[in-house]
DNA sequence: GTCTATACACCGATAGAC
DNA sequence: GTCTATCGGTGTATAGAC
């Protein structure tokens, strides 16, 4: 229907994006859509054939960005801190809650989000797989295993984060920081 | 309202908790409740005084059961092994998905989810004490990180395994099991 | 405790004018 | 491309009878 793309097409991404963070995705409505952006209910189902294409248009377009954050981050100086940081900090835990509850229910959604975790995981693995080459570990995880294990260490700190729960997580933070100094050193 | 603990309020509970795993909680209202256990609409409101309040009820319920199980686990006569099978399978991560949602905009069950996770924590925590004591570890991290990095673990494997993601699993599996065998000799 | 009936609001989606 | 107007459906929650 409406270009993808166009100013219009992003504004309602922008204001879907919002309304998911701050009120959940009960509030996530073509009419609310409308009026955050200051247009009219019926322009949402012009370049939305339905809510549900609207909901997997946003996570498409957060995942795009995200993969894109993560190579360049893969490219950098220390890509393991890079990715590391990325993971910890750049996508509200909100926002991912919304998305996993989401995707039980809207198969396109579901489909996008194996795709993200597909890739980043991939991604990932390489670095990781660079690292240890240069830098042997005599831990029991290789790359696939650490990625695996970094990734949930990020999900679970940022969603307890949020919520205010900090138990063991100085001890998380301090393992990863001597793990990275060796595998990754800043000298 | 009505009394909580009859059979009704159970029969409630559980059918929510259906809906919500099935539908997911857009699906999840008063009348489909209702209609699932063969009542009318207006007695959920007789023994809940709004949906949000079932939400929270529903969580409680769940808390309370989940927490007897990893207590009863860790009496068991090996209590990491025995929590590690808890938390990778008892909870649909399905449901955890919805909660997870629901609580960004529900703040009774924020609390309610702030106070599970810190009362499972303590439990783990206080387990893996013990077993550090006997065996003590090598490696980077003490019995709350561990603690820590076990739940993560097995909140994204149980996520990404209903996905029908699995690269790395194996390898993370494996390096537990390790673990398991010499922080908890079977023999 | 359980019901019928209902007030009132909001939703997704579409018809069709400009 | 953007609008007005509207249909049909569903939701929460309450009033009040039995």
């Amino acid at each position: 229907m409406g270009p993808e793309g166009s100013d219009n097409w992003h504004a309602m991404l922008d204001g879907a994006a919002a309304i998911l963070r701050e009120e959940g995705h009960a509030a996530l409505t073509s009419r609310r859509v409308a009026e955050r952006i200051g247009v009219k209910q019926r322009l949402v189902y012009y370049y939305f054939r339905t809510m549900d294409e609207l909901v997997v248009s946003l996570f498409r377009r957060m995942a795009e960005r995200e993969l894109a954050r993560l190579a360049e981050a893969a490219e950098s100086a220390r890509p393991l801190r890079a990715i590391w940081d990325i993971s910890l900090h750049s996508t509200d835990s909100r926002l991912i809650a919304e998305f996993m509850a989401l995707a039980n229910r809207i198969d396109g959604l579901q489909r996008e989000v194996i795709r993200f975790i597909e890739q980043a995981r991939t991604l990932e693995v390489a670095v990781l797989d660079r690292a240890l080459a240069r830098k042997p570990q005599a831990g029991r995880l290789g790359a696939a295993g650490l990625a695996v294990t970094i990734t949930s260490l990020a999900l679970l700190l940022s969603r307890e984060n949020q919520l205010g729960v900090d138990a063991g997580h100085a001890e998380v933070l301090g393992a990863l920081a001597a793990f990275f100094d060796e595998i990754e050193p800043v000298a």
